[in-house]
DNA sequence: CTAGCACTTCAAGTCAACTTGAGGTCAAGC
DNA sequence: GCTTGACCTCAAGTTGACTTGAAGTGCTAG
């Protein structure tokens, strides 16, 4: 596999042009060289897009994910702080299964108000009082224009 | 217990009045009377922003919040709407079990740069063929000041 | 009576992560 | 030579979820 246009690397990673282009411009990519005016990309950015959107979709922002993978695939940060992220995951993965339970229970039960069913109630302040150590935020659903 | 002043309502559950006279202005919250000018809460007002800092974290918006837990606990949404909700959220607990695995092998692995380590490149392509069903974008973390 | 304090409104500002738009470049094909 | 299409740059706009700031209100305590 050889070098690629900006249009090839959007069709492989379903990006946007203009994505790829703030990527490098903060320092998240780098194209090889240009060709003419017009970037050209090695194929490993690809699975470098691949851990970006991974990262964006944990709720990493561009700035912890280029700290944590570098441009090349070196992080910025010790191994400690790396651990210290994998710890945040495992917290908001447990979040996020109560937030499931929650809404599982929210689909299937009769009460007429959730704020009056015991269950619902207990799900919500259960969760909450583990929820109060971290604060991530995650975001879902892109606008795809 | 009573009625509570906003001040007391941010005590109980750490955001700022701004955000809560927010919340209240596009309907996720409502306080139930005024004393003076002063917005007087219910207490389960607390259980309810409990709820919207779960789901928050969990990555939906205030209004796909709102769709499921509605001003007072009723969800706007179908049963199959809401459980598909749920489902989305089982697969980004998957993609979050894949992001922790990949960040602790970054913090141990040894290689040079990882994008030549063979369990990294293993790592990242599969969890991008598994992210591929799903679209998400990055939210920024909580402003907080 | 006045000071202080916790609240109020409303408009404008902020932030990350892009997107949009206007105007330009370049190689290929007719 | 001219058009087409894919790319380029740069500045400005967009979105969601708030925050900030200025100017005002209303109760309580001294």
């Amino acid at each position: 596999m050889k070098l690629m246009d900006i249009g090839e690397v959007c069709e492989r990673t379903g990006l946007r042009p203009s994505a790829l282009r703030y990527y490098e411009d903060v320092g998240l990519i780098s194209s090889l060289c240009r060709s003419g005016l017009r970037r050209q990309f090695a194929p490993e950015v690809v699975t470098q897009l691949a851990l970006i959107q991974m990262g964006k979709s944990a709720g990493f922002s561009l700035d912890e994910i280029s700290e944590m993978f570098g441009d090349n695939g070196h992080p910025d940060l010790p191994r400690e702080a790396l651990h210290r992220k994998a710890d945040d995951l495992q917290r908001q993965i447990a979040e996020l299964k109560a937030m499931r339970e929650v809404i599982k229970h929210v689909a299937d039960c009769p009460a007429p108000t959730h704020m009056e069913c015991p269950t619902f109630r207990r799900l919500v302040t259960l969760a909450a009082r583990r929820a109060g150590t971290s604060s991530r935020r995650v975001c879902r659903n892109p606008a795809v224009p």
